[in-house]
DNA sequence: TAGATTGTTAATCGATTAACAATC
DNA sequence: TAGATTGTTAATCGATTAACAATC
């Protein structure tokens, strides 16, 4: 059953994996088992078979798979095969490393123009992008059929940012800005929010005792004073 | 139990509770329903009532939780109730970007300080924080006691980075670097790698069937030719 | 053939959703 | 009291792990 839909940890999956077999491919390695994989990776053996197979059998038994081949094959899966041009909303800090490093180092993606409404930056360029004023996104999204953008701009300017790129025909976000935006169903968003990214590491930046001493004193002052839950056991 | 381990899945979600709940008070609305709460963060009232009861019973039955009360609990139980500071090691633009905004923007967490190894950066600042040189970091981190550090440096350098703040006491590492980092046991870290999440949107930037059609495509081309797996069923 | 490793099915685990009694 | 909404238990769903037959 092909039509099966993958789910959204198995996709995410796969460009770690991708990532892997072009170095293994650049060190010139042409066979790695799943368990190699899984050293290099960090996920079990099982679970990185179990992914592939959710699209075809690309191993060998007995042998492993042949790296070239399958990261091939991972490519045409996610869509990679086609150079992909993007663009980014935003040419500050974070949209110009964004930028920088998506039209250098990104060996699948391309940024291929900058937007920022402030007239003091327009004109000037990231490396080789050129920074556009926000009016040009209509047409240069439409001229180039820019499926993909960044969105790196301040959080007032998001919404209106994503509802104008969404507007003249891209349908996938990258959202830096710490706000949930709005976008038709056929939009696919993935957040990156630093600021939460950050926030929720520092729970785990406690040692382990001290951190159930805290979740132990805060149960304590419940809303409703004593309760259940604050037994010993 | 108290002491049961909360999963990661739950306190990912507190920051963004928590963001509502900032706005919430801000806004003098003191009172929220789960389903009000669903509706800001798009997550299910039920989900939200769950979170919130593993740490604690915060609400009051038929009127909702109390959005003061509630921000408080939920700050103390990530740990954000005293200041936290963090360093950024690399002043590049991401470091930059990093920088400028948790040391303004983030209203629970401080940047205190940037390193980078390149001496022409150093001595200089990014507003009103200095960037220092990395030799510098061990007596910085012990003397201000900093537990979270942020890599913001090439990949190259990211594990050198990893290695140097660790051993001198942070034990949570947000890593932007495309590299897996290894670190002892007690040590933290969240990935925030910018080139994996893009290219795993890459996958939903093709509109549903074409998807379908080339995962179709790709199966037929298995290593080991024909395979049941095909069949239209 | 013997050894290795895949692909797949079954078992387990964990997280989400549904339902509802408790109670404000 | 009646209406609303929580907190919690049970049911479902989905993802991971384990096991092993298939096969190179």
């Amino acid at each position: 059953m092909p039509e099966r839909i993958i789910s959204k940890s198995v996709i995410k999956r796969l460009p770690i994996y991708l990532r892997i077999l072009d170095q293994l491919v650049q060190r010139d390695i042409d066979m790695i088992s799943s368990k190699d994989l899984s050293t290099e990776s960090g996920f079990t053996a099982e679970q990185i078979r179990k992914d592939l197979a959710y699209f075809g059998a690309f191993g060998t038994r007995g042998a492993g798979y042949n790296t070239e081949f399958l990261r091939e094959k991972i490519i045409k899966i996610i869509g990679l095969d086609k150079r992909i041009e993007t663009i980014v909303m935003g040419a500050g800090n974070l949209g110009t490393a964004l930028t920088r490093y998506n039209s250098t180092k990104n060996p699948y993606v391309n940024v291929v123009a900058v937007f920022d409404k402030d007239p003091r930056l327009v004109g000037k360029s990231i490396d080789v992008i050129d920074i556009l004023p926000l009016d040009e996104a209509p047409r240069f999204i439409r001229e180039h059929n820019i499926k993909v953008a960044i969105i790196a701009v301040p959080a007032k300017a998001a919404q209106d940012a994503a509802d104008l790129v969404v507007k003249h025909g891209v349908i996938a976000l990258l959202n830096f800005a710490p706000v949930k935006l709005n976008v038709p169903e056929n939009v696919h968003i993935h957040n990156a929010d630093l600021t939460l990214e950050l926030q929720s590491l520092i729970y785990y930046s406690s040692p382990e005792e001290e951190r159930l001493e805290r979740l132990r004193k805060e149960m304590k002052g419940g809303k409703s004073g004593s309760h259940k839950s604050f037994s010993l056991e």
